[in-house]
DNA sequence: TTGAAAGCGCTAACAG
DNA sequence: CTGTTAGCGCTTTCAA
């Protein structure tokens, strides 16, 4: 089929071994001999159209240079700024020499193929990382990072910092002149870290203030929307999961009338692009999405490289940042 | 490091070979002894847990069961409605056992090594195929298939008809008595046959009722809005490229204070999820995108199975359909 | 159906 | 620095 690295070595007079030594370019050339053979070599490499086959590479190596990038959860991989950490990913994966392999973990057991007969070189697990993946993964010991997941203590991570961003959102609130301020997560959230980490800190910015917490989880949009409309304590402020609780917030608060943000200020979560151009624009948490995906790459990368997995791992932190735009504003009185 | 057939061969007494082949299901268990033997040998096989060894298989058969994705534009691979055929794209494959790698192609040299290196069996092209790469690929005999690319026609691909879509679109505006229809394309839009093929359609539907085209493209959204609000004939129904442009033109219009749809109209194009939260929400073109991700993953396949490329490659069709939701209304007299 | 044996193309350990 | 020599683990003839 194509050429190989004895075709070139019986062309250039020399052992395959050197052949390849020279192309991968583990050779200094210091002697000038050594260096004409070299360019020799290269020149034939060049001229027959040689290209290292990987798959040969691989199985010698006992390497592939793939990481798996493994999710369960098809919407949420590739959902607004989880994209910018997906393509980080790639990018920063890429220009160590590694390339990145979609390995979505459902029934079947296409997963257990691609993770278990040495298909990848480490994982990137996304959000979740399912116990069966985990116990089958322990055996092989397969270097695994989490992203956006804080589940297993023991494996290398990088989060968003939660807690931080809905503590500040909601002290923003607070600060202009809420008390009633809603928590919504809507019903089609999966479970998952970041929702009991931002739950705890709107509780935690609401209990410094003094106020009474008043949370919307896992319901559906009309049920926020009711609380807010006509419920018992009518919150002037809505702290929201993520833009998708917003967007449909905001539309449903259009619907019946209510003006955001002079009747009710909301407060969205991860920066979508398209949010910034809601009317109003939103008023959201945003943070370095491109980062999560380099510290990413960049953890994996580490754990296959030193094998010894002795020492602790790292967990490394985001810090997310509250972008003000025109959803929010000074409470309204609403109890007339 | 893990269980080879070797050594279960051992133990089993049988061969190498003869295990391979249980394994793999390639024999028919037809006399009572070999059925005993096979049945050996996988209770063996579990115990021992074994797990085929992915990276000798590529290299012994010639295949890793790889496909790339390769795509030029990191913010369209994952934008919208593009998340969903990709997404169906890795199910479609996964479920015939084969997986999908990230491939950018850019400045560097790291996709000639994948794609060169025979680390993918074959490539679904994502929106433009780069002449580079059309040209490496074509002495590798690399299956190819073009998603959303009609530019070389010796390939298999699949594209969504984008001429019925903005003739759809620009009739409904017709019909509902605009006059003045503008088409409008982001500067931000990188070159594609989209845009030519829906400005075709754009321009079909004006010419049948005998109106004159207006035009905005590649322009930003300050002049296309400014276009509507002084140009000297100011539409009254706008076709958008795409929901980024229905976006920003729909918040540069409220910023305006110009109502949507009593005073202007506005169609999109791809059907995003969260257009239809808008306010109001978006009527739009959409289209199956799932389906473009499946067909694109049975011809991958099939010019994978089938090694002669003599025949015709498959163009197939994706029929998009207008989508009608608040956005556009009856033409209002702007003339005054 | 089974076994023996020869690869697939590259890497790596060891002499020279 | 270079050549020799074994593998890496599976697939695939070819005989038996």
């Amino acid at each position: 089929m194509s050429v190989t690295i004895y075709e070139i070595a019986e062309r250039a007079g020399v052992s395959s071994s050197t052949v390849a030594r020279i192309l991968r370019g583990d050779v200094r050339e210091s002697h000038a001999r050594s260096a004409a053979t070299a360019r020799r070599v290269r020149a034939l490499a060049s001229e027959m159209g040689y290209r290292a086959n990987l798959r040969a590479r691989a199985f010698s190596r006992g390497r592939t240079h793939s990481i798996g990038l493994l999710y369960t959860d098809d919407a949420w991989i590739f959902e607004g700024v989880n994209q910018h950490v997906v393509n980080s990913l790639v990018r920063s994966l890429q220009s160590e020499g590694y390339h990145l392999v979609f390995c979505p973990i459902d029934d079947g057991n296409a997963w257990e193929e691609i993770v278990l007969g040495g298909q990848i070189d480490g994982g990137v697990v996304f959000q979740s990382l399912p116990p069966k993946v985990a116990l089958a993964v322990q055996e092989r010991r397969l270097p695994l990072v989490l992203l956006g997941d804080n589940s297993d203590p023991s494996l290398p991570q990088v989060v968003v910092d939660d807690f931080a961003g809905a503590y500040a959102a909601t002290k923003h609130l607070i600060g202009l002149g809420h008390r009633r301020v809603m928590l919504f997560v809507h019903e089609t959230v999966k479970p998952h870290c970041s929702i009991t980490e931002r739950q705890s800190g709107y509780r935690a910015a609401l209990a410094e203030a003094g106020l009474a917490p008043c949370e919307a989880m896992l319901v559906s949009e009309g049920e926020a929307t009711d609380a807010i409309v006509r419920g018992p304590e009518r919150p002037t402020g809505v702290i929201c999961y993520s833009d998708l609780e917003s967007t449909l917030l905001m539309h449903a608060l259009w619907q019946f009338g209510i003006s955001v943000p002079s009747e009710v200020s909301i407060v969205g979560f991860n920066d979508v692009f398209s949010t910034r151009f809601m009317t109003p624009p939103l008023t959201t948490v945003g943070f370095d999405a491109a980062k999560i995906g380099a510290l990413g790459a960049q953890l994996v990368l580490q754990g296959i490289e030193t094998s010894d997995r002795a020492q602790a791992p790292e967990l490394l932190t985001v810090k997310p940042k509250l972008i003000v735009r025109g959803s929010t504003g000074p409470a309204a009185s609403r109890d007339g």
